[in-house]
DNA sequence: CGCGTAATTGAGGGAATTCAAATAATGTGG
DNA sequence: CCACATTATTTGAATTCCCTCAATTACGCG
């Protein structure tokens, strides 16, 4: 295994791949050199745990690569993921010293943390940072809320197709495809993981993939890769309004 | 009908009953005097729609008394409580011309708006203002993923104990009760609108209602008049730590 | 190639929904 | 103040969707 030291990919904040997206976007050059001083990368390996809800927590941070999953879990092991952290994602809330929720990578991961005192300095100090954060939250609060349908409203299917469709629209975004055509991208989670973002268990999960093949909507090329002929089609199948129903 | 102007019960924001919880509670005098100038009160009768989802969206505001809702509805007509939105609870997003989700008042209800362009130019002068929202932001979000944990892994019988605990909870500290001892209060919202808060029917809502009360985990006077008699019991029927799993 | 993990598929059961009807609470006009 | 209409709630019966338990198949890796 390697050393965490040798694991700082970049340490420039201006090559920074989330440069303008992360929680540090609208900060100018002098702000971005105060954060680097209070900055440092940890790395981490598929399946390892970042954070267990009820630890303290002396840092907050961004992904800057991979992804990591927010859960809750009750006594009696249920489970449900309460958020999918991608990169450029913020974990940890300043003001808290201690996670409300266990954290995971996912597959391989790369945080960019900031030691936890300092950063809330700077937020006190930095409008630039408090805005972005603000602007952040809002867009995750946003999220959690479609989600809550997502959980409370839709049927097996519908929730699978909401899930694939997301993901979709998100490669989308990073890999910049046309809006329409096929899509093709690999599922970053397993069947276990998507049912519990989704509240359903992992046969349940298996057999609406199944169902959806069956029916055309997706094509599989072995577990994970998933192609999506026609995207209209997905989100009929998911409930929504074929105009996207996007909130910004 | 009363006229609007005539409804403005109070004007001066020292004396306002949410001055110390809003997204004002950290504002200077000087801050206060101009929000007092963008601000203005409305009034909504109980079952009167603030505004709907789509809709243009002019101010933000804050819920000054009584009880609003917050739904998302799919075309079919299924629909999703997203928020429940009490006395110092914040309406709107800053950033945003467009509502994203319906606006119900419960009860009588009492807003404080604020133009929004004003508003926004504020935020981005006004630190306090900034950092009041984003921890208010920071606690909806909390709220939101609590809550995904209740509709995606919970039974109904612990949903409806959830929403329960959680209004009896709520309660206890507007109107100062003691921790221990029995809880009493009166629900706010209709067995149509608890389903719709946790994602159930609202055949399945008045059941588990019937069930909890014949089980003695609470007490029913009349369909809304609750009592508590041991909020302990109520909480291990939730499915939550007897501590109370708060996250503050 | 064999082992462990991930995923699929099947059968049966159960929790919540749907459809339907009865009852209680609330408001309205005479 | 009461008969009536309307809405809210409760309760019942049948159905359905998803879960649980169980067995099998595919995949990835030493």
């Amino acid at each position: 295994m390697l050393n965490e030291r040798s694991l700082a990919v970049h340490n420039d904040c201006e090559e920074c791949p989330i440069r303008h997206r992360a929680v540090c976007a609208r900060c100018e050059t002098d702000e971005l050199e105060r954060l680097e001083e209070i900055k440092y990368y940890r790395k981490f390996e598929a399946g390892q745990t970042v954070i267990w809800s009820g630890d303290r927590m002396d840092f907050v941070g961004s992904v800057v690569s991979g992804i990591a999953t927010l859960t809750q879990t009750m006594e009696d092991g249920r489970t449900q993921m309460v958020g999918l952290l991608l990169p450029s994602d913020f974990v940890g809330r300043p003001g808290r010293a201690t996670a409300a929720y266990d954290v995971v990578a996912t597959t391989d991961l790369v945080m960019c943390c900031f030691r936890r005192n300092p950063f809330e300095e700077m937020i006190a100090h930095t409008p630039h940072i408090a805005q972005r954060l603000l602007e952040m939250t809002l867009d995750e609060l946003d999220a959690a809320r479609e989600w809550m349908l997502v959980l409370g409203r839709k049927t097996a299917r519908e929730k699978i197709a909401s899930l694939l469709s997301i993901i979709a629209r998100r490669d989308a975004t990073l890999n910049m495809q046309g809006a329409d055509g096929p899509r093709t991208f690999d599922l970053p989670l397993t069947r276990e993981a998507m049912a519990d973002y989704l509240g359903l268990t992992l046969e349940t999960v298996s057999r609406q993939m199944s169902a959806l093949k069956k029916d055309g909507v997706i094509h599989l090329e072995g577990k994970r890769h998933v192609t999506v002929p026609d995207m209209d089609r997905l989100m009929e199948e998911a409930g929504d309004d074929s105009d996207g129903g996007m909130l910004v």
